[in-house]
RNA sequence: GGAGAGAUGGCUGAGCGGUCGAAGGCGCGCGACUGGAAAUCGCGUGUACCCUCACAAAAGGGUACCGAGGGUUCAAAUCCCUCUCUCUCCGCCA
């Protein structure tokens, strides 16, 4: 197993280019900026090394010109020369920094390198189940879809949130404000209660470092919604503040594990998603999340992404939805991951299962971005943590299922009992009590 | 939004053109002293990158880093400009 020693780092890319190449090919993406980075890196160095020699001369010289003065004696013809050396410097300089520039481009652009462990694949079709949690719900009656149970029982209103602001927005009323409340309360209850996670309630804006430092900069800015005049996104998961609260910072070893469990509105443009999830609650610009969010030893890593997996599936368990565990293919991983989990819940409406919560092990390659590091023992060197992230959960699609899979003939949704504290002890929403007023 | 003050190594705190990777103190590590410890004394104590070596490690050499980015200068922690952040006061506001 190398899966604890796997760094994109320059060196580690510019000593072995083929492990980096062969990931891209499983990955079915182009090996193009992994040339460029070689090409770069290479012209980067011996321009260096040029530079270098040239610095070092002008800092000697520079002492001697201290010297002559001080005894006071003539130093025009080294100042002179030292006026040629440095404008050498600093057009070598402003050479070096384009390099650079581009160079990092291309770096930030390489996706992290998958875990032995992940199924090669060539798309989604090639994730690979690897449990199952109960049965697909049954019904005696023809089941709807959860934008038709809410749309009928008046608290899901996607009309007027299109009239106000556009499409894939919603307003939740009555009840369906309330269920939102309760399921994040209730996540947030259970991860912090049963699991031992942190809450956190971070920034929905971060700049564009942060952006940059969990990896969803600079490759996908489409999918991003930025803040114009400034240079805020609204994050598109929670994922991003709370881990960038650790960026550039050396942790103690005592301090790890950190879990902590947030909750935050998410953002996303969906760029790409056109004609895809149109109805409903699936795909929206702005939805609920409690994010989990872990930064481990390296060695742990692994361990910890199973037991972040379960966490995540006790939420369901708990509120009695059926769901499947799937491990993703190579083919559809995401960047930063090496590798994820998705929990898929049972939606009648797509006759399918959906996904509603991804669990990822970074390593080290967003502590890489964001520079983050730990100690592993007085006087050693400090070494880049691991961090992971995962959904516990997606509180729309939760929303969603619970409608579905909850529903009864007469279109009432019986609330899970779990949930029912949350809601002033509802156990059920009808058309009678479903805008929750007395 | 207005006025002012500040940002230096793990922390604290000097330095205001060359001898500064940066005094002093604290902390930490190693050693001496001790039966052991405290106190005391001595030595040491950043990071990144590049080069040398067949890779790596070690070692040696070099470059850079005093909030960030530019500029002036042969030479910048020190001078100039821009930005960011923190603190204080005033105004406004949920």
């Amino acid at each position: 197993m190398r899966g604890g020693n796997i760094m994109l780092d320059q060196k580690r890319i510019r000593n072995n280019p083929d492990e980096i190449r062969e990931s891209l090919v499983k990955r079915n993406e182009s090996t193009e900026n992994l040339d460029r980075f070689l090409e770069l890196d290479e012209k980067r160095r011996g321009l260096l090394t040029e530079l270098e020699k040239l610095k070092n001369l002008r800092n000697t010289e520079s002492e001697e010109i201290a010297r002559l003065k001080k005894e006071g004696k003539d130093a025009a013809a080294k100042i002179e020369e030292m006026r040629e050396v440095s404008d050498s410097v600093k057009s070598m300089e402003s050479d070096l920094a384009e390099i650079e520039g581009e160079l990092n481009t291309v770096l930030m652009s390489i996706p992290n390198v998958p875990h032995p462990s992940v199924p090669v694949g060539k798309s989604d079709d090639d994730n690979v189940e690897v449990r199952r949690w109960s049965q697909p719900t049954q019904f005696d009656f023809q089941p709807k879809a959860h934008w038709d149970i809410g749309e009928d029982l008046g608290i899901l209103d996607f009309a007027t949130a299109s009239k106000v602001t556009g499409s894939r927005f919603v307003f939740l009323k009555g009840q369906a404000c309330k269920l939102e409340l309760a399921l994040i309360n209730f996540m947030l209850d259970l991860h912090t209660g049963k699991h031992g996670y942190v809450a956190v309630f971070p920034p929905f804006m971060v700049h564009r470092h942060s952006m940059e430092g969990t990896g969803q900069l600079p490759k996908f800015e489409e999918d991003a919604f930025k803040v114009t005049d400034t240079d805020y996104f609204l994050i598109p998961t929670a994922e991003v503040p709370v881990t960038n609260m650790y960026r550039e910072q050396i942790l103690d070893k005592s301090d790890l594990p950190i879990y902590h469990a947030a909750y935050s509105a998410c953002f996303r443009s969906e760029a790409g998603s056109a004609g895809r999830d149109t109805r409903g609650l699936i795909r929206q610009h702005q939805f609920n999340k409690v994010e989990l969010v872990k930064l481990v030893e390296p060695e742990t890593s692994y361990d910890e992404l199973e037991k972040m997996t379960n966490d995540a599936e006790d939420v369901l368990q708990t509120l009695g939805i059926p769901y499947r565990v799937v491990s993703i293919s190579t083919a559809d991983l995401g960047f930063t991951a090496a590798k994820k989990y998705d929990l898929e819940v049972w939606m009648p409406s797509y006759g399918r299962y959906v996904e509603i919560s991804s669990c990822s092990n970074c390593e080290d390659f967003q502590a890489r971005r964001a520079d983050i590091k730990y100690r592993p023992g007085r006087g050693e060197k400090a070494r880049y943590v691991h961090t992971l992230n995962g959904s516990g959960v997606a509180v729309g699609r939760t929303m969603a299922a619970i409608l579905e899979n909850y529903q009864q003939a007469d279109g009432s949704v019986v609330i899970p009992e779990a949930l029912r504290s949350y809601m002033g002890g509802l156990d059920r929403i009808t058309k009678d009590n479903a805008m929750g007023r007395r």
